[in-house]
DNA sequence: CTGTATCCCAAACGATACTG
DNA sequence: CAGTATCGTTTGGGATACAG
């Protein structure tokens, strides 16, 4: 009833699946910034290291936002106020790219060059 | 001793480098194929669902075996055989692909169509 | 059989300026 | 403060033809 290479076609959709949510060049350096509780626009912007830019922030947060791994909440004041956290989504990932960092770290012994010195 | 920030960015950085190792439209397929065993060229490029060119096989390959996930052995035959393999380091990723299979398949639940129908 | 070589298109990303 | 708008560059990827 299991036709192992159907069964693996499956599987493979799921990690492009969680590719695209999480391939964002910044997605993941975004998620860990939120991992530690709520912050507003300009404290990720700041926070991330090789400078992000804005543009390139609020299009990897609207896309964060739209596939359920964040939440944007927009306080009526002026000047405006935007908070961002971690959905239960979202947090369900973070074991995930845990294991990704770790292997990461342990496996890019070669060529893989460090950028982020400054 | 830790700086919480800093330590948060060194992991960030291996998810950066484990994404660029299977963040190939083709990888996670690639290696899922190869999990059950040593395959020729030509098996993988039939057995990859939406039809794989020979040319994005052979460069995601070479990619793959450039970062030591693969290994690719040429029997020095007319005509041509070349059969590629996981490596050790290859194997211990397949159980980290396994989980974001499984998350990426938990929560794909909204927008995200399926494509691979035919 | 296992690749290369070209060409071309679309998406991703970055820099910069502007706005409510 | 938290974004848009615009533009240009770079990268990823598909189609096709050819080669050893």
């Amino acid at each position: 009833m299991e036709e192992p290479s159907e069964k693996q076609y499956k599987y493979a959709w799921g990690i492009d699946a969680a590719i695209a949510v999480i391939g964002g060049k910044w997605k993941p350096l975004i998620l860990y910034e939120l991992r530690d509780g709520t912050l507003r626009f300009s404290q990720i912007l700041r926070g991330i290291q090789p400078k992000i830019t804005q543009r390139m922030l609020t299009k990897e947060l609207r896309e964060l936002e739209k596939d359920g791994l964040i939440t944007r909440k927009v306080y009526p004041v002026v000047p405006p106020k935007v908070e961002y956290s971690l959905t239960e989504k979202g947090l369900s990932l973070m074991p995930i790219l845990d294991e990704l960092c770790h292997w990461g770290y342990e496996h890019m012994d070669d060529e893989i060059e460090f950028k982020c010195e400054e």
